[in-house]
RNA sequence: GCGUUCAUAGCUCAGCUGGAUAGAGCAUCGGUUUGCGGUACCGAAGGUCUCAGGUUCGAAUCCUGAUGGACGUACCA
């Protein structure tokens, strides 16, 4: 339901049915429940360009709105607000209508488009840690979001796959025979940290390294394999991350820096020949207006950086890909690089110039101090260690309620603390650093997604007593009915909103704002207790029904699950 | 040096395309129950939105400057 959509149409017909020339009509929601459910508050605008006094024109206005559907009715405050009340039969009909819908009320797009979704993005020679978590699930996050709302959402897993370091790591691997190379890759810090001394103490092993970063260039086949079976064992790692973290990235999504190496000369070719390089110091290098660092394309020595291949990537992503949209899911601190790839993408027509490029950068995860987050001895923390330990915390937390089997209690902990752990990045607007805190993430209270996992299973829970079928309308009784319907109806101004944005705590906030409002509604109103009217009982269990397809479809997006029992 | 970004309750955070008395949660204090899952609900208290100017009928929000912090800044990604 496109409810702001709707209440602006209806606000631009009295524009015109009262001859108001105007423009766009934003419609905000209303800063307080007794200013009603939305306001208009652009009559003060359009008051000082017709040079008129705004209540008049605020009145006058008002007695053009149809007030015969949606609308309730309509005020005029202050200086001249016009608020506005949404009809108690208008929410209970579009609520009723929505019961059954598998999609929750949410449409789809007008102009679907094809979105090019970059995320993750792991190195190779390294095990995942913390600092990735948040590129793969606002990434995940924003894939599936678009996608819902009908966008055809091309993922891409920019792996680091190439690169110097991967010389010393396949001779390594090579020295190791297959056995012992199994066993050692299993801890990829540790391999690393192995080949690094073995790099350093040896100058033979090392001159065989370098060695074997050419070959791998030049297409040796031996050092190939290796190459491929290092990446292969590497992106299993990953793999069994995001199997963890429910995570849909598969191979098919992988497009790795060594994807992009064969295209890397012509982008140079391109670049010279827009005029957009120039020699300094030896290497290639863009100068953009206004800076006098430059952006380095190919080194002196001819070797080329990562500004090369994400300009051959946006080319290949905004050609072969044919994306309307590109957005990057990368840490904040990035943003200089990206807005300069972007801007030399434009200049070179690489790729189109109505071909939207967004960097969603995001904050980097802090410890209680505000530091960035370490291991005790200053290490980095594994994804994978991570994930396990917030398990374990979960299974602590619900250990002591209801009995479960041993079984239910490792998939209910699994499920909880695994979303626990998204929930709380994803809760948080995406820019700001944040401070990661176990106690906060694993609370029943506050914005958590206990708190929502506990409020379903609360909803599954009456579901499961009442034991027969629900069946009847949504009839609004009082004003927690009021907000709570209108909320329902919400979610897909809410879900546009967020994807618009790229702002995944949009949706959390409104998820906490849904069971709050449900809370207070099933606190006030009780619905199988004894003396209820039928029909009265009927709306209360729809309600409650509802409001459960909403967090789950909600929490679904966000990419956690929910269980009937906790 | 230059650039980017941030500063909101004791703490963790919303609000930022300018709108009415700046909102939540935690912690603190108080209340609700013969309970449809009380890990709930209701209430109180808590603020010079870092500071100083400016634009405006109206500024936490936009502009300028200051202060404090984070980050980036020529051949790593």
């Amino acid at each position: 339901m496109k409810i702001k959509s709707q209440l602006s149409n209806i606000i631009s017909d009295a524009l015109k049915s009262a001859n108001i020339e105007s423009d766009d009509v934003v419609i905000s929601d209303a800063t307080k429940p007794e200013f009603g459910d939305y306001q208009f508050n652009g009559v003060m605008k359009l008051a000082k360009v017709l040079k008129q006094n705004p209540r008049e024109i605020a009145t006058n206005l008002v007695e053009h709105i149809d007030t015969t559907g949606m609308i309730a009715k309509v005020e005029v405050a202050g200086p001249g607000f016009i608020n506005i009340w949404l009809s108690d039969e208008w929410l209970a009909k579009e609520a009723t209508a929505i019961l059954n819908d598998d999609r929750v009320g949410v449409g789809y797009v007008e102009n679907p488009q094809k979105v090019v979704v970059d995320y993750s993005g792991p190195n190779m020679a390294k095990q995942m840690h913390v600092g990735h978590l948040r590129s793969t699930i606002i990434g995940d996050t924003l894939a599936t979001l678009l996608e819902f709302l009908g966008n055809d959402v091309i993922r891409q897993n920019h792996i680091g796959d190439w690169g110097t370091q991967f010389g010393m790591l396949i001779a390594y691997l090579e020295e190791q025979g297959a056995d012992g190379a199994t066993t050692e890759l299993k801890d990829l810090e540790q391999f690393y940290k192995d080949a690094k001394v073995r790099f350093d103490e040896s100058p033979e092993f090392a001159d065989k390294a370098r060695e074997y970063v050419v070959k791998i260039q030049s297409g040796d086949e031996h050092c190939l394999n290796l190459w491929q079976s290092f990446i292969d064992a590497s992106l299993g790692h990953c793999e069994e991350v995001y199997d963890k973290l429910g995570v849909n990235l598969t191979r098919d999504d992988v497009r790795a820096e060594s994807f992009y190496n064969p295209k890397l000369a012509d982008v140079i070719k391109t670049l010279k020949e827009k005029n957009l390089s120039t020699v300094s110091d030896g290497a290639e290098c863009v100068f953009l207006d206004g800076s006098e660092v430059p952006v380095i394309v190919q080194k002196g020595d001819g070797g080329y950086l990562y500004a090369t291949t994400d300009l051959a990537a946006l080319e290949y992503r905004a050609k072969e890909l044919k994306a309307d949209r590109i957005c990057y899911v990368v840490d904040a601190r990035q943003g200089q690089h990206f807005k300069q790839v972007f801007t030399i993408a434009k200049q070179a027509g690489m790729v189109g110039e109505n071909v939207a490029l967004e960097h969603i950068g995001f904050g980097t995860m802090m410890d209680k101090g505000g530091k960035p987050f370490k291991t005790r001895d200053g290490g980095v923390i594994k994804l994978i260690d991570l994930l396990d330990e917030a398990v374990v915390k979960a299974k602590e937390s619900i250990k002591e309620r209801d009995a479960h089997s041993e079984d239910e209690l490792e998939n209910i902990a699994t499920v909880v603390g695994i979303g626990a752990v998204k929930y709380a990045d994803l809760s948080i607007s995406r820019e700001s650093n944040y401070i990661f805190s176990w106690d906060k993430m694993l609370s029943f209270e506050g914005n958590t997604s206990l708190y929502m996992q506990y409020a379903y299973a609360r909803i599954q829970s009456i579901l499961r007593k009442y034991d027969g079928e629900i069946q009847g309308d949504i009839i609004i009784g009082d004003e927690t009915e009021h907000r709570l319907a209108h909320l329902l109806l919400k979610f897909e101004d809410t879900l546009s909103k967020a994807a618009t944005d790229a702002t995944p705590h949009t949706i959390t906030s409104y998820l906490y704002d849904l069971v709050t409002q449900f809370m207070k509604f099933y606190e006030l109103n009780p619905i199988l207790k004894g003396g209820i009217e039928e029909e009265v009982k009927m709306s209360r269990l729809q309600l409650a029904k509802l409001t459960a397809s909403v967090i789950k479809k909600g929490l679904d997006i966000l990419g956690i699950k929910v269980i009937d029992k906790i």
